[in-house]
RNA sequence: GGUCGCAUAGCUCAGUUGGUUAGAGCGCACGGUUCACAUCCGUGAGGUCGCAGGUUCAAGUCCUGCUGCGACCACCA
């Protein structure tokens, strides 16, 4: 039989097997039943060309741990899975590999064309992203598996932007964006980092002019970074209260380079005395301040310089077509011939670049869409005021609060091809009579439907001050009539080249994924019609609103924010009622982990390494709320799998004078590269994978737990269920079941706070250290024995039986695994009363053991036992005594307390190779003993001969001055006036009971000393 | 600059509402081939709880300041 159960887990083949066997079984699939309640979470959606990392599966593992839980306790739990299009990562990945292997660009080859292709990109890595989640045991309903541009997604998409434009929500506006000059697209704040770059700090002046072009011979001195933009400089702006420069208000100064004349304003707020020369340049349409102050002064004008590639337009004259570092250059050779270039100064300046091109972004004037964020955010904020929405740890709502508080309008277009496009329809710069006729063919359109799917928008102003009053039409199309937006096509309007911000589509996954908004049909499953709602969409109302978000903080604003936001407008609830949020998985160095920092481990390689239930349950003890968790990472020698712990050296090192860093196995000596950011290994070399060895912890765990079972199996011979008889049962087994529930209870507590690190550790310090250290072995003697094995194994089983079902969501396939193998040897099995096995450990019944079964003073008596033994160990270990060599043991102690240790007697033996010989209130301390002490009991062991007197008599010297500094330092406590009259009474009270136990044991061992010293 | 964290053993982290001797895993030292497990067993060493004040009978825990680190937001002529 032993042959049968390896003695190693093996978790390969495992996985693999069943996996596929829950899948079959459909237990992952959650389809509404009135009968239950629902438990509902929506993955953070990944984008849809990345691989998973450290984070996905930190985050995936805590929302599976959730889900198989509330599953086992009857809820139907839903994971929704599904990927993000992740426009412009998505988009730029696919350009440059375009212009790498075949040197086209997007404009090559037209807009449907690159959609076409970003498609068959999408379909070959979403299999990717979604098998390794797989391989992570993600029990998701696959069957619902959503993608944000799919048609379910878009449907909710298009209706939610026209029932935001026609709630005069969503608006076109001129505003200042980060503009990619390489792809061509504004980009998000949150999609631009910064880079310190060395620069340059140029100091020019402008002469003041009066009447027309009169130079007073006075001039204002100013300082840039970006000489270029005084093309288009619109002012010169001081501080209201700026004595220097009071007199200057209202006149004028020239700019030299085109002789344009610009007012001398005074702003309050973009001018500061102290900096620089407290005057500065307002370049409206370049950048973000300037723009503010432009737009409390409208009158100074706003002069646009830049095309979207970068280069200069007409607006700067001479320079028109050049590049703007070109511009820059040049701007500067001119001031400083015209005499007006006072100084250059080196300076490090930030400039911001795209995420994704790598390139500087620039401020630019374009049209974008935005949602009015003032009512929205405002819901939003007031959904977790009044704690509809909760925050895990509660801290992060600040988070949350303080960025929604400052209701800043969304930017909701991007100047992409890959994404929704924009459903709005405009015609621009009509006279009068074109427009009227324009109005009632639009008019027509509406009347032949009931519904209105369009809604127009009228807009009329003059293009800069001709006093032409010109009519735009913009128009938005309701989802699902195609045969509209051609009509409107057919009428000459054209429809915006824009697409949506991705967020916009992830904003609406709680509901959208549910088939919002679409109330006649439940969502599709496997892209099939799922008719089960009999002409109602069931599926929405059971699953909405949510259970729990699981994230990280850095998308409370961009995506927890924006969801609560849009299912408030569109389901009138919030997504979810619990937000929790997970800490970041960091580097050894305390570094986020990145590919471009060569410095995160794949969770796929982990896998392979120590098996998914290994890296689960090690990345389960990381998540915890105080702090982010460190991982110390390191190479696994490709030669002989020793493991080099990775040092800022290997992360930094590049190639010197060809040759590429290696680092050389201190164990077989050879070298290897690595994989790095610095370099590509070479062709045909064997190339380290980077591991950690922190997931021993899991491994080792697992391993653990499939000896324990499986020394229970091999013990189960002649098994037969049955009643447990409470009576019956011996010390031991009563303090497994009280510490088996008092553990499963405590699990609970920690996950219903979402604290998943101190539910592993109170597992494995109940599996590791109390169920196999102490229990598995005091029950070996009783397993042999022919009358007491039948009791014994059931406890046995019982207890496995429940340790496997708190175990299964932590490790599901080391559990199963164990599950099916226990069903062969107990079919039917539980505490107290026996029942049939479920069909798989992950659809078994939570367990919901009894409290009373929690027994405090039968632990304390049960670990007066287990002091015993491990004192006795000690004194076998500090005289180096062989296991083999026979010892007796004398205890010294009340009757009741020998009563109890007569009882278990045979345990001594068991445990520590001791006879104990005698317990009682007379026992004396025989000649040439070791002794120890342990407050309500002595204990003594002869060993004449065996012991070294001076050394005894050492250790109880060390033992008795401690307890004398124990002694002092209770009693200078229990002598302060202030403790005995304020402490609580029970604490003063347990205070001088510890005293008197610390002089007892001091007695204990003064005597010992003294006759060791005769 | 604002906000939120973090600092406890060599490393990575726990430490509930203040209350006996501050814990765990890894690592380290010593000893172990007893029929579940060497991915194991036994024993042990190792900490001025970042620094300085304060509150309290009592502070790793509460308050203030400082130092260092991290994240987010804002700003940077």
């Amino acid at each position: 039989m032993s042959q049968e159960i390896p003695k190693q887990y093996d978790p390969a083949e495992d996985q693999a097997k069943w996996y596929s066997y829950w899948e079959q079984n459909g237990y992952f699939d959650a389809d509404p039943d009135p009968q239950k309640p629902a438990h509902t979470i929506v993955i953070p959606l990944p984008n849809v060309t990345g691989a998973l990392h450290m984070g996905h599966a930190l985050n995936g593992t805590l929302q599976d741990l959730i889900t198989r839980r509330k599953r086992m306790q009857g809820f139907v739990a839903l994971w929704m899975p599904g990927t993000d299009h992740a426009g412009i990562a998505t988009q730029a990945v696919v350009e440059r590999r375009m212009l790498e292997e075949e040197g086209l660009t997007r404009h090559d080859i037209g807009r449907q064309a690159l959609v076409n292709r970003i498609w068959k990109w999408k379909e070959v890595y979403e299999q990717r992203i979604l098998g390794q989640l797989k391989s992570l045991g993600a029990s998701c309903d696959w069957r619902r598996t959503r993608f944000t541009l799919d048609e379910v997604c878009s449907k909710a998409v298009r209706r939610t932007f026209f029932k935001l434009f026609k709630d005069g929500l969503i608006f076109r506006g001129k505003r200042l964006v980060n503009w990619d000059t390489y792809l061509q697209t504004a980009v998000a704040d949150d999609e631009v980092f910064e880079e310190e770059t060395q620069g340059f700090f140029w100091t020019f002046n402008y002469p003041v002019v009066e009447h027309d072009d009169f130079e007073t011979g006075e001039k204002i001195s100013f300082s840039t970074t970006r000489p270029e933009t005084m093309l288009g400089d619109t002012a010169v702006c001081v501080h209201p209260s700026d004595e220097r420069y009071a007199h200057l208000i209202g006149k004028k100064v020239k700019i030299p380079l085109n002789g344009r004349l610009i007012p001398i304003i005074a702003d309050a707020l973009l001018a500061k005395k102290e900096m620089g020369t407290g005057a500065v340049k307002v370049t409206p349409a370049h950048d973000p301040n300037d723009y503010a102050c432009y737009t409390r002064n409208p009158q100074i004008g706003i002069i646009n310089l830049l095309n979207p590639d970068g280069t200069f337009n007409e607006n700067a004259g001479e320079y028109q077509g050049l590049d703007r570092y070109a511009v820059r250059e040049k701007v500067v050779e001119r001031m400083e011939s015209l005499g007006r270039l006072e100084k250059i100064e080196d300076r490090l300046i930030p400039i911001k670049h795209s995420d994704r091109s790598k390139t500087p972004v620039e401020p630019y004037l374009s049209d974008q869409w935005f949602v009015k964020m003032e009512t929205l955010a405002q819901n939003a904020i007031e959904g977790v005021e009044e704690n509809r929405v909760r925050f895990y740890p509660a801290r992060y709502a600040k988070t949350y609060l303080d960025w929604l508080g400052e209701k800043r309008d969304w930017c909701i277009s991007r100047q992409l091809w890959w994404g929704h496009r924009i459903p709005v329809w405009s015609m621009s710069d009509l006279q009068k009579e074109p427009a009227d006729k324009i109005a009632k063919s639009l008019e027509e359109i509406e009347s032949q439907y009931s519904n209105n799917p369009l809604f127009v928008r009228e807009m009329t102003d003059g293009p800069y001050g001709d006093g032409t009053i010109l009519c735009n039409f913009l128009v938005c199309v309701d989802e699902g009539y195609p045969e509209v937006e051609d009509k409107l096509e057919q009428l000459g309007f054209t429809r915006d080249p824009d697409v949506l911000d991705t967020w916009f589509s992830s904003a609406l996954w709680p509901h959208e994924t549910l088939g919002w908004p679409d109330t006649d049909h439940n969502p599709p499953l496997n892209g099939e019609p799922d008719d089960s709602g009999n002409g109602t969409n069931t599926v929405l109302p059971y699953f909405y609103p949510g259970s729990v978000l699981v994230t990280s903080r850095d998308i409370i604003t961009l995506w927890v924010a924006r969801m609560v936001l849009t299912g408030l407008y569109n389901m009138g609830d919030v997504p979810f009622k619990h937000v929790h949020v997970h800490p970041k998985i960091l580097d050894g160095f305390g570094s986020t982990m990145s590919k471009s920092k060569g410095n995160g481990v794949d969770p796929v390689d982990l896998i392979g390494k120590y098996g998914t239930d290994a890296v689960r349950f090690t990345i389960a003890s990381f998540a915890g709320e105080t702090q982010d968790v460190r991982l110390p990472v390191g190479y696994e020698c490709p030669h002989c799998a020793e493991y080099i712990p990775q040092t800022k050296q290997h992360q930094d090192a590049k190639p010197k004078e060809g040759a590429k860093p290696r680092i050389k196995c201190p164990k077989c000596k050879k070298d290897f590269q690595y994989s790095s950011p610095n370099y590509t290994p070479d062709e045909g070399e064997p190339v380290a994978r980077m591991v950690s060895d922190r997931f021993e912890y899991g491994r080792n765990f697992c391993n653990k737990f499939w000896n324990a079972s499986r020394f229970a199996m091999l013990n189960l011979e002649g098994y037969a269920p049955g009643e447990i008889d409470p009576a019956a049962l011996r010390l031991e087994d009563r303090w497994i079941l009280s510490r088996l529930s008092t553990t499963a209870h405590e699990v609970d507590t920690f996950l219903d706070r979402y604290q998943f690190d101190a539910a592993t550790r109170a597992l494995r310090d109940f599996v590791w250290n109390e169920f196999c250290d102490w229990y598995l072995e005091m029950i070996k003697p009783r397993l042999r024995d022919d009358d007491q094995r039948p009791l014994a194994q059931r406890v046995l089983v019982g207890v496995l039986d429940a340790l496997l079902r708190l175990l299964s969501p932590f490790a599901p396939f080391i559990t199963e695994e164990l599950w099916q193998r226990l069903k062969e040897f107990a079919p039917e099995r539980g505490l107290l009363t026996p029942r049939p096995a479920e069909d798989s450990a992950m659809i078994a019944a939570w367990p919901a053991l009894p409290k009373e079964w929690q027994d405090h003073s039968l632990e304390v008596r049960f670990g007066r036992l287990q002091e015993t033994v491990i004192a006795v160990r000690n004194v076998r270990s500090i005289y180096n005594i062989p296991p083999a060599t026979p010892m007796k043991l004398y205890m010294r102690c009340r009757p009741e307390v020998a009563a109890d240790l007569n009882d278990v007697s045979a345990q001594f033996e068991n445990l520590s190779r001791i006879v104990l010989e005698a317990a009682g209130a007379e026992i004396e301390r025989p000649g040439g003993s070791a002794s120890f002490t342990l407050g309500d009991a002595d204990g003594y062991i002869p060993l004449e001969g065996l012991i070294d007197k001076e050394a005894e008599l050492a250790r109880q010297q060390k033992e008795a001055q401690k307890l004398r500094g124990l002694i002092a330092g209770t009693e200078g406590k229990l002598s302060n006036e202030g403790f005995i009259s304020r402490a609580p009474e029970e604490i003063v009270q347990k205070t001088r009971e510890t005293l008197e136990g610390y002089k007892k044991q001091l007695e204990s061992v003064e005597a010992v000393i003294a006759a060791l010293s005769e």
